[in-house]
RNA sequence: GGUCCCGUGGUAGAGUGGCUAUACAGAGCUCUGCAAAAGCUCGUACAUCGGUUCAAAUCCGGUCGGGACCUCCA
């Protein structure tokens, strides 16, 4: 099937049409380890996940799905920096290094972030690569000496800058994210800046060395520039290295768009001489917490960490994470997180329903797109899904067919066509299990308890029975009834 | 100052010129001894004021309110 996205070069929602037939590569801008990630972050590689999946499984593509993980940067300096405040205790006393500093710091956040997406059920068998800044260096210098090249970066008080007035004249800057040059904003930052760029658009490829920074050396000209490569040089240079130019989408979040998508593009286009770094530029928006932003800066975040903390259950907060369609808002709340797990778990009832039926202990499907006879359900939810990744509609879908699946009606080889449509449907959410329902271990005295009770229903014995019911839900567990036996569960 | 986005039922969240998603919560019903569970049914919502139209929540304009971005940010 067709997969279709909004693409901010044409602002429009527009059919994907892979470079490389059968093949969609895609790069995501990760984070910057220098801290933990919270729960917004994590909503924009939640986005750039199901939109890898939905490249699998609905537009059957295989994927190249690149990952960059930022290890090298102002935030990451200063946070490591000799005697800063943010080190975190758990690694001890810092050295004399601050290079190894650095990437001890780094390694830490690393770790718990890839610990955080797995969590969240994005799989590392997934990604073709997750590149560390620091590991690519040698192609960020490379890039800035073509851009000096090719006339559109100049050398400043030890730094390197893009001339984005010289770009201005051969491209069009802006043309992710509509840039008033004439109305730029002469803020704070700017004046901050104790750099020397010859106007306030231009930006840095290569920062100079401050102090004892963490340095990389890097001759110009015949001049050696101890410093660090600039944030938006890293994404252009990895992922030409590692994908290609061009390629076919690039993530983000939305408040990548301008600068770093924007200068990403002018210096792939400025030093490698191409006309596109990728075809399709797609941006997942903000998660918010009580109706306004949630930043680090604002202190009201929340980490996958905390929310376990909670007793939240993980898979919940992936479900309630990628239900909403991922170019809107999201509101993100705790009752959210609660009621998104009861819609989750309907789906899981109908899952351990059809495994019951087919009386397998587990299923496992395909994770390939449609099969021979596709059902109405799985047109249905992928063709929501094809279009712009409209998870909303594909999980109105989903629950208007859920009535019209009659359990008892259907015979194994249905109830196993149900369970590989659904498998399919799990293969983009990732948010259900496919093994039977485990119950509990019910307490042998319980156990009696139950039976006894049974009996005493059947022998119309009310009394009897509803005590014995009160004593089973004293020690915890709740009786249910069916026609022909009964259910234990423990009280939620 | 500039550039944009959004205001939908108790809540979350789609849709988009007429047939008014979906979920959670709530109400009623069915089934059961009663409950629980399950199933069914229901609410008749689209900030506000005008305009266009046979018809507007949907298009246009104004107003009010909220939010984001403009070289730190997913």
């Amino acid at each position: 099937m067709i997969v279709s996205l909004y693409n901010a070069l044409s602002k429009s929602v527009q059919p994907v049409k892979p470079l490389t037939e059968g093949e969609i590569s895609i790069y995501s801008c990760g984070p910057t380890v220098y801290n933990t990630a919270h729960i917004g972050n994590m909503r924009s590689f939640l986005f750039a996940d199901i939109l890898q999946r939905v490249m699998r499984v609905v537009g059957g593509y295989g994927v190249r799905w690149v990952m960059n993980i930022t290890d090298i940067d102002d935030k990451t300096i200063a946070d490591s920096a000799m005697g800063s405040s943010s080190w975190p205790k758990e690694l001890g006393a810092q050295v004399d290094d601050s290079m190894v500093n650095l990437r001890r710091l780094t390694e830490y956040y690393s770790e718990m972030f890839l610990n955080d997406i797995a969590r969240l059920g994005i799989e590392r068998k997934h990604f073709l690569a997750m590149p560390r800044a620091t590991d690519y260096i040698d192609e960020m210098r490379n890039l800035t000496q073509k851009i000096i090249d090719a006339g559109y970066g100049y050398v400043s008080g030890g730094s390197v800058y893009f001339n984005v007035a010289a770009y201005r004249k051969t491209h069009t800057y802006g043309r992710i994210f509509h840039v008033d040059m004439e109305n730029f904003r002469e803020g704070v930052r700017i004046d901050a800046d104790e750099y020397d760029r010859d106007s306030v658009s231009d930006f840095v490829l290569w920062k100079a060395r401050k102090g004892n920074e963490p340095f990389w050396d890097f001759t110009v000209a015949g001049e050696n520039l101890p410093g660090r490569p600039g944030w938006h040089i890293e994404c252009s240079a990895m992922s030409k290295q590692l994908l290609g130019l061009p390629f076919d989408v690039h993530t983000g979040g939305v408040d990548n768009r301008f600068p770093h998508h924007e200068d990403e593009l002018a210096q792939c286009c400025a030093g490698y001489h191409i006309v596109e770094q990728a075809t399709f530029w797609c941006h997942g928006e903000f998660l918010e917490v009580d109706g306004g932003k949630m930043s680090k800066s604002l202190n009201n975040f929340y980490t996958v960490t905390d929310l376990l903390e909670r007793g939240l259950d993980i898979r919940d907060v992936r479900f309630s994470l990628i239900s909403g369609h991922y170019r809107n808002k999201l509101n993100f709340t705790f009752d959210g997180v609660v009621a998104a797990g009861k819609t989750r778990i309907r789906i899981q009832q109908l899952i351990w329903q059809l495994l019951k039926k087919t009386n397998l202990k587990s299923y496992i499907g395909s994770d390939i797109s449609v099969l021979g006879e596709p059902l109405f359900l799985q047109q249905s939810v992928y063709t929501a899904l094809a279009e712009d990744l409209h998870m909303p509609r594909a999980l109105a879908e989903l629950f208007s067919a859920l009535p019209k699946i009659m359990i008892a009606e259907l015979d194994i080889s249905q109830a196993t066509q149900y369970l590989e449509v659904l498998w399919g449907v799990n293969c983009v959410l990732n948010v259900w299990e496919f093994t039977e329902q485990i119950f509990a271990e019910i307490p042998e005295h319980v156990a009696k308890i139950a039976s006894a009770r049974w009996l005493a229903k059947s022998e119309k014995r009310w009394a009897d029975a509803d005590a014995l019911r009160d004593e089973i839900a004293s020690n915890g567990f709740v009786m249910k009834d069916g026609k022909d036996g009964y259910t234990l569960e423990p009280v939620p």
